[in-house]
DNA sequence: ATCCCTGGTGTACGCCGTACACCGATGCGC
DNA sequence: GCGCATCGGTGTACGGCGTACACCAGGGAT
């Protein structure tokens, strides 16, 4: 705005770029962020943001990772329980401070980089915990369908069908995101997954967490909870 | 496509707007739903819908009613596990049914009054069951935070400023969904909602789900639980 | 016969994302 | 020092969107 038009301008980059366009989320809503707008911001033709990213749907994956990178990462020192609490309630809280970002991420195809290392690590505390691979897997879906807003599918709808291609896409997903591809390759769990990375059974996911949840409520209710005890589990007592 | 031109149409209504919407979304995709595109479907000018919606906004309130109305009315004569289970289950069929649903639903600024209606039977379950008002509403959000895709706020964020305005609301609100007024006047509960109607504390609502999942998984990895059962909760055993 | 009301039409506006041609500066091989 | 490619910003233009607004055909009430 008050910068000297003309030579004076900050060089744009794809870092300014994206944390203008989260600036302007922020602000404004989701709505009001277009290309022509955030060019305004920026102090720059509508076309000069093109040159930094591809088009607007890359230009949300990025703004969706910079959300996702202000989740504090795992403080491996706690176990399981305390560090996935405080995993989700960052991401919670990265989540709050930008409104637009659940909307935005339910609405990429397949999910960013960000959200599938902020998965894994959270999946690693799992595994670090006890948990199997198999009971991992379940109890990511559960989280996920719908308590945070993201999961579904690793791979974009189908893995490809070239056998060739998927394999070189299953090696990357084991350098990359080592407990995600222990997951997708997993040897037991649902004995229909003739093909590796076939994805997995939907409707037994939602099941699983639908059932998780039913059994709490009913043990709530049996033993007469009240929140006047501010406390959730029968076990647990937090703070606030 | 194939009708007559000319005068031999069939006369639009609202109904016909809103299901030939709905099939156009089912079809397509929600991305090629457009005023003009569901126009040309209808054999119609793009204005003409203008008769019948007020704006696309409304059109999509009209469809996500139209959704949920697809949703099977609870069995009254079963405990409330059973009913519950078949409710969430019949509304998971009919988002999956039209897929775009969902995305839809999170869009919207305030519930739509089929989605209200649905709300209201589910928690009258919950309170016939012998659940406390409070701890009713607790389970709908952790129901709701995010198994559904809907619950959030009841009022369109904050409740009409005016006190007068805000009686005849509520007032309003207790003839049509009698369960859910009762939840949003309740006595007990939060000690600092002084001002009724004044919503909740979501950070709660977030955290009490939370830590009945969390609470789940603990038992679950504590007595080796593993999909092969295919049984969710230590309880249950649910079919297919 | 008149009038108005309902519902379909036509035109037009301002916004959107973005393809494409262009152009000034910068840096590099000669 | 010079030609030239490359890169980042520009300007114009196109097709699509939602929808405001003026218009008009026909039918029912008066």
């Amino acid at each position: 705005m008050a910068q000297r038009d003309g030579a004076g301008r900050a060089p744009l980059s794809r870092d300014r770029v994206l944390r203008a366009a989260v600036v302007l989320a922020d602000r404004a809503g989701l709505e009001a962020l277009s290309m022509r707008s955030l060019a305004q911001e920026l102090g720059v033709v509508p076309m000069a943001l093109y040159k930094h990213v591809a088009n607007k749907e890359q230009l949300l994956d990025g703004m969706v990772d910079a959300v996702v990178a202000e989740i504090e990462p795992p403080a491996d020192d706690a176990d399981w329980r305390t560090v996935v609490r405080g995993c989700v309630l960052s991401a919670r809280r990265a989540l709050l401070r930008h409104p637009w970002a659940v909307r935005v991420i339910e609405t990429r195809s397949s999910p960013t980089p960000g959200v599938l290392a902020h998965l894994d690590s959270v999946v690693g505390t799992f595994r670090a915990g006890g948990f199997s691979v198999d009971l991992t897997h379940h109890v990511m879906h559960a989280l996920g369908s719908r308590v945070w807003g993201f999961t579904q599918e690793v791979f974009p709808s189908p893995p490809p069908p070239d056998p060739e291609a998927r394999t070189a896409a299953l090696r990357e997903l084991s350098g990359r995101y080592p407990h995600i591809a222990e997951i997708v390759l997993r040897g037991g769990g649902h004995e229909d997954a003739s093909v590796v990375g076939r994805g997995c059974d939907d409707q037994f996911e939602f099941e699983f967490a639908l059932d998780l949840l039913l059994d709490g409520f009913e043990r709530l209710r049996a033993q007469g909870w009240s929140s006047a005890a501010r406390s959730a589990g029968e076990s647990r007592a937090q703070g606030a």
